[in-house]
DNA sequence: CTGAAAGCGCTTACAG
DNA sequence: CTGAAAGCGCTTACAG
C-alpha cells in the first residue's frame, strides 16, 4: 500500500528517518558524512536511503545552510579554447574547497536581457566570476550586494578585478616588429557591441605606440570579423601584393588562417613572412605561432582563490586589483 | 540603530512587511505580481522593498513552491557554433514558459566527475537537457526519476530522444556524388573517447553504402582530429596528387580548411573540386558550401518544448522517440 | 484585499 | 551517539 506524499511524492528525509527508525537528524548526520553516528544505524540509515531511493532536496540543504557551494561563471561568449581553459583552471580550484561552477554565457542579447529579468540565478549562487562584462555598470544592480564577485579583464571599483596588461603585450610584439625590415601589418577585430571586449584595441595601442618609439609604424591595418573566412580573403589579399611582411594579429584565432594561405602560397613562414598572434592558444602552440602568452589558467586560478577568500569572508577589505604580465613567445613563425 | 539580523544580515519578507505595516504574506503577493492586492498598499510595500534594498532568497522560493524554474542543458563540450545555435532557441521557447537554461558543459573528465559527486547540480533544476551523453547508461542513478530528461543526439529507452538521422544525411551526399566522374575521398574524425558522439560514423555509413548500391566507392578515408591545423595537412597532401575530386567532410567544420587549400591552390572548387560538408553550420552558409542541413535550431525547439510539456505533466506517457530527417543543400563547392 | 499560520525539506544547536 | 525542536525565507490555502 503505497502511502500518500506530499507535492511531488518525494521521498524526504523523514521518510527515511521513519523507515530506519531514528529521528531525522540523525539521518540528517549520516547525508552529511557526521563522524557522531554510530556504525550500526549508520548502516540502517544509508539501508533505507537505498531501499527508498532518497535525494535529498537542495534547495532545502541551501535554506537551511544559507550556500549553494556553487559558483556562476557569466562570459560574454563561449566560442573557443579561451573559455575552456578559464573554466578548467577555475574548475580546478574550486573542487578543492567543495564547490561546483555553473556556466552563464551571453551569447547573444536576450540572453543579457534574460539575466536582468530573473535575476534569481545570480541570487542562487554563492558567489560570481563575470568575465569581460562591465560589471559595474551594468550588472550591479540586480546583484546582491552581500554576493562576492570577480572580475576578469575588465576593472571595476567595486570588485577584485583581474586583467592582463594588453597594452604591454603589444609593446613586446611592436618591439620584436621594429627591428624587422618589413612591412608592418596588423589583423584585428573592432569591437561591434557594448558588451564586447576592448582588448584588441588595447593591444593594438600597445603595439603601435612601441613602434613609433623605434621610429617605425604600422603600414595598414585590417579589420576583420571574428571568424577565418573573411580572414582568408584578407591573407590572400595581403601576400598578393607582398611576398615579404610582418603581420601581427591581435589573436592567434587570425594567426591561423594567415599561416594556412602563406604557407599553400609556398612563401617561407618564418623568415620572409612573420606572424605574431596573441593569446597563446592551443592552436598556437600546435602550429608553432610566435605570440604573446596570455596567464589564462593563472587568471582562472587567482579568480577563484580570490572569490572562495571573498566567499568565506577572509577578506573584508577594499576591492583588489591584480594585473597579470603578458610575455613574448617567438616560436617558428 | 541597526536592528541585529540573522546569519548573513540579509534583509527578509519580514523586515519588509515591518517596514511596510502588512503582513509576509502581502509581501509576497506583490513580489509575485498578485492582481489581489490594493494600488496603495502596493506601493507602500515596493517603497520598502526599495528602502530596505530587499532581494528574495531563490532557495526559500524554490523549496516552498517546489519548483526552480531553471533547466540545465549537458552538452559534451562547448566549442563551436553547434552550441550556441542549439542553445539559442532552447532559450527562445524556454523564456516563453518562465525559464532559464543553465549550461553545464563537460569539457574534461574531472568535470563529468564533479558531476557524479556533486549531483546535486542535477537536483536543483526542473528538468534536464542531455546532449549526445548516453543518459541511461552513465547518468541516470545520479538522476532523481521523477526530473524529466530530454536526450539530444542520442538513444534512450527511459527518457524521449531526440535525434537526426545521420545515416540519411550520409546517403543523400552518396547519392549526389556517385554521380560525379572523379576521385572519392572523405576526411572525417574518429571519436577517442567513450563520451564523444558516434554521429560521424553514423554519416559515413550511410555515405559508404550509398555510393556501394550505385557501384562506386570510396578511394580513401583520411581520419584527423577536430582541428584545422591537421585537416591543412591532408588537403595538402590530397590536392597535390588529385587536382580534380571529391570529398565527404562529414562535418562543416572540416570542410573550411580543404577549401582554402583548394582556392589558394588554383584549383576550381565546385567545378574540379567538389567538396560536401554536414551540419549547415553559419560558416557554411557563409561559404556557401555545398553540405547537409542538420535542423539544430529544431532540434532545439523541440527538446524544449518536450521538457516543458514532461515538466508540466502534461505527457505522461511512454518516452518518445524524434528523428528528423536532415537535407541536402548543394550550394557552390 | 489582507493577516496569521502551516508547510516546503533540510540543518543544527540543545538536551539528554 | 541521538531525538525533539527551532529555524532558514518564502508561498498559499484559509478565514475574515
Amino acid at each position: 500500500m503505497a502511502k500518500a506524499r506530499r507535492k511531488y511524492q518525494r521521498v524526504t528525509i523523514k521518510d527515511v528517518a521513519e523507515y530506519a527508525q531514528v529521528g531525522v537528524g540523525t539521518v540528517s548526520r549520516v547525508l552529511n558524512n557526521s563522524p557522531h553516528v554510530d556504525e550500526t544505524t549508520r548502516e540502517r540509515v544509508l539501508e533505507a536511503i537505498k531501499n527508498l531511493g532518497y535525494m535529498p532536496n537542495p534547495h532545502a540543504r541551501r535554506l537551511s545552510t544559507g550556500s549553494s557551494q556553487l559558483v556562476t561563471v557569466i562570459t560574454p561568449e563561449m566560442k573557443g579554447d579561451f573559455y575552456q581553459i578559464l573554466m578548467s583552471s577555475i574548475d580546478e580550484v574550486l573542487v578543492k574547497y567543495g564547490y561546483s561552477s555553473l556556466l552563464y554565457p551571453l551569447y547573444n542579447e536576450k540572453k543579457f536581457e534574460a539575466l536582468k529579468k530573473s535575476s534569481d540565478i545570480l541570487l542562487s549562487t554563492d558567489g560570481l566570476i563575470v568575465d569581460g562584462v562591465n560589471v559595474d555598470s551594468v550588472m550591479s544592480h540586480i546583484l546582491n550586494p552581500q554576493t562576492p564577485v570577480i572580475c576578469l579583464e575588465q576593472d571595476s571599483d567595486k570588485y577584485d578585478s583581474i586583467m592582463v596588461d594588453n597594452y604591454y603585450g603589444g609593446v613586446l610584439v611592436g618591439d620584436y616588429f621594429a627591428d624587422l625590415d618589413m612591412d608592418i601589418f596588423v589583423v584585428t577585430h573592432r569591437k561591434s557591441h557594448e558588451l564586447e571586449s576592448t582588448v584588441f584595441d588595447e593591444r593594438l595601442e600597445g603595439f603601435q605606440e612601441s613602434l613609433e618609439k623605434k621610429g617605425r609604424s604600422i603600414d595598414k591595418i585590417y579589420y576583420v570579423p571574428l571568424d577565418w573566412e573573411s580572414t582568408f580573403e584578407v591573407a590572400r589579399r595581403i601576400f598578393f601584393r607582398f611576398k615579404r611582411c610582418a603581420i601581427f594579429t591581435t589573436t592567434d584565432y587570425l594567426a591561423v588562417p594567415i599561416i594556412e594561405v602563406a604557407r599553400t602560397m609556398q612563401l617561407d613562414v618564418g623568415k620572409d613572412v612573420r606572424v605574431c598572434g596573441f593569446d597563446d592558444l592551443p592552436i598556437a602552440q600546435v602550429l608553432e605561432i610566435t605570440t604573446v602568452r596570455q596567464p589564462i589558467a593563472e587568471m582562472g586560478y587567482l579568480a577563484a582563490e580570490s572569490l572562495i577568500k571573498r566567499i568565506n569572508k577572509k577578506i573584508k577589505d577594499k576591492p583588489k586589483k591584480y594585473i597579470l604580465k603578458p610575455e613574448l613567445v617567438v616560436r617558428n613563425t
